[in-house]
RNA sequence: GGCCCCUUCGUCUAUCGGUUAGGACGCCAGGUUUUCAUCCUGGAAAGAGGAGUUCGAUUCUCCUAGGGGCUGCCA
């Protein structure tokens, strides 16, 4: 067990889009996989046809494509282990259900779903909110353990709808190591006799997840901490089955929190609280309903992935940013944090902030060409790179250079109200008059060249900066702030330039 | 209700019994800047409560409270 190679896997339902703590999951098992030298698996838990959604399995590989977070081996991604999708895994499950009977562990049960409604109401009704098909309340159901064999078979053979539950002794401790929780610990008594094998030939979740981690070998199972109380559940399995030795080793996660209020966090969050659950946007092929992504508003992978880390793990030091590889080589899952993490969008915009400094300004500038030339703007690369080192500072992200950066397109609409009212008045536009002959003469039109004119114009006439700078600004812009006036005017160049204070004197009281 | 898990600044967190309880986001103030943003400096801000163990508890144990999860022929 202890050479054995490291393989984990992430198993989603396609019930849906993925959100951000299935992300997490999904990358605290990379993480550890890659940092193990060992393998990373994704299979497709469809057990429930009911509840299977056109595109979700897609949006799932999507997801962790962008991310980054990319299997070795799984659905969609080849292997040996397969097929990685449980439907098409129906035919290997029944035998262990079986198996389970003839050692005793499991009974078939005729139940419908229709008496054991009635079974929980009534017991509701008398004031008990959770009845469970357990070891007392099972003498009393109609299953293998109550009917005669003669009778169970004739059922059988009648083609009559049965599953399989596990048989849970009575009054047992079952006991495992979590490697984040530590000891975990549960009495039978508190636990049901859990359905393993539907009636409808599928597996539950409870037996396809053990049967299909010993048959794929997974060595450690990273998930959600929902999954804690069923986990000694699993514990009996492996051990009903045989393979308790190789049994994986078990590792909780705690889970992302709303924002505000209690609770986990929900697919219904994001869009209420103004920020993206999903790392890609989701079209809802029923109710036509779009959720947003990550992706599409404008956040980086690496960057989304960093925060996503951060959130129930850190290294220990102060450093916060970490690349993908940088995490696989500081991650562990002993310093997960045992408590759940509210998420904090605040935060996630300061990483994005972060990495796209990070960038470098050719690749800023590639980026903002072709954010623009979606919106329909196509900037030179010389231009796109003036103005993307310009506004670099002021942006968390690529749409940000664009919208603060609109008036150096198409020229000036409208002038800022309020700037307008505070700022210009006759001895304004005096000033822009005359500075707009003293920039006319500037032969070669850089920044230095016209901060050198503007500041000599000052000085001559003993006029502090305030005095003229906002005046020029809105004449020049439209806005009451924003970078360098002489910057703008170089990016600007000299023509737009004075045409624009043209406009201005002749558009502005 | 029952069971399980959890509990350090508003939020994410550091601390492997002895610290002025550290950092980050956010917030506030000051400085730089024509303005805004950036940047720099500073500030407010935390061990849920109660017992116990110990020379000494944020750290170990127990109780209480609070929070979360689970309680389906869903995962």
């Amino acid at each position: 067990m202890a050479a054995e190679k490291v393989r984990v896997r992430f198993a989603p339902s396609p019930t849906g889009p993925l959100h951000m703590g299935g992300v997490r999951t999904a990358l605290y098992n990379y993480l550890f996989a890659k940092q193990q030298g060992g393998d990373f698996i994704l299979r497709i838990e469809d057990t429930d046809q009911t509840r299977f959604v056109p595109g979700a399995e897609q949006y799932i590989i999507d997801s962790l494509k962008w991310c980054g977070i990319v299997p070795d081996e799984g659905q969609g991604f080849g292997g040996n282990y397969g097929p990685y999708r449980q439907s098409e895994r129906k035919e290997m499950y029944r035998q262990y259900a079986m198996q389970l009977i003839e050692n005793g562990h499991a009974y078939y049960a005729f139940d419908s779903a229709e008496d054991l409604d009635r079974v929980r109401q009534m017991a509701k009704d008398a004031g008990s909110p959770n009845w469970q098909y357990n070891h007392v309340t099972r003498n009393s159901m109609k299953n293998s353990l109550t009917l005669s064999s003669a009778e169970v078979q004739k059922r059988i053979d009648a083609g009559e709808p049965y599953v399989i539950r596990i048989k849970l002794n009575r009054n047992e401790e079952v006991k495992f190591e979590d490697i984040v929780r530590g000891w975990v610990s549960v009495n039978t008594n508190n636990m049901d006799d859990k359905v393993l094998f539907k009636s409808d030939g599928m597996p539950t979740y409870h037996l396809a997840n053990i049967v299909d981690d010993h048959l794929m070998e997974i060595s450690h199972v990273i998930r959600g901490e929902e999954w804690l109380p069923s986990a000694p559940l699993h514990v009996l399995l492996y051990r009903y089955l045989g393979w308790e030795d190789s049994m994986p080793q078990f590792a909780h996660l705690p889970l992302l929190l709303k924002p505000d209020g209690n609770g986990k966090l929900s697919k219904r969050d994001g869009d209420r609280l103004g920020f993206p659950v999903f790392p890609l946007e989701w079209h809802n092929p029923e109710s036509g309903e779009v959720f947003s992504g990550y992706r599409e508003n404008g956040y980086f992978a690496p960057a989304f992935v960093n925060m996503l880390a951060f959130l129930g793990w850190n290294p220990g030091t102060e450093q916060e940013i970490f690349s993908l590889s940088e995490l696989v080589e500081a991650f562990s899952l002993k310093k997960v944090n045992k408590a759940g993490a509210r998420y904090d969008h605040d935060k996630t915009r300061w990483f994005n902030q972060q990495y796209l400094r990070l960038l470098d300004d050719e690749t800023l500038a590639e980026l903002f060409t072709s954010y623009a030339s979606e919106q329909g703007q196509e900037i030179s690369v010389e231009k796109a790179l003036a103005i993307a080192s310009l506004m670099k500072e002021r942006a968390y992200f690529i749409k940000d250079l664009w919208e603060e950066s609109q008036f150096f397109f198409g020229g000036v609409e409208e002038y800022d109200e309020k700037t307008l009212r505070k700022k210009w008045n006759e001895e304004a536009r005096t000033h822009v008059a005359k500075l707009r002959s003293i920039f006319s003469n500037i032969e070669d039109f850089t920044s230095a060249n016209t901060e050198a004119a503007f500041k000599s114009y000052l000085s001559e006439n003993e006029l502090g900066f305030g005095k003229v700078g906002p005046g020029f600004r809105l004449a020049l812009t439209g806005k009451g702030m924003g970078p360098s006036l002489f910057d703008i005017c170089a990016i600007l160049g000299k023509e737009a330039s004075l045409k624009r204070l043209d406009q201005a004197l002749e558009k502005l009281p």
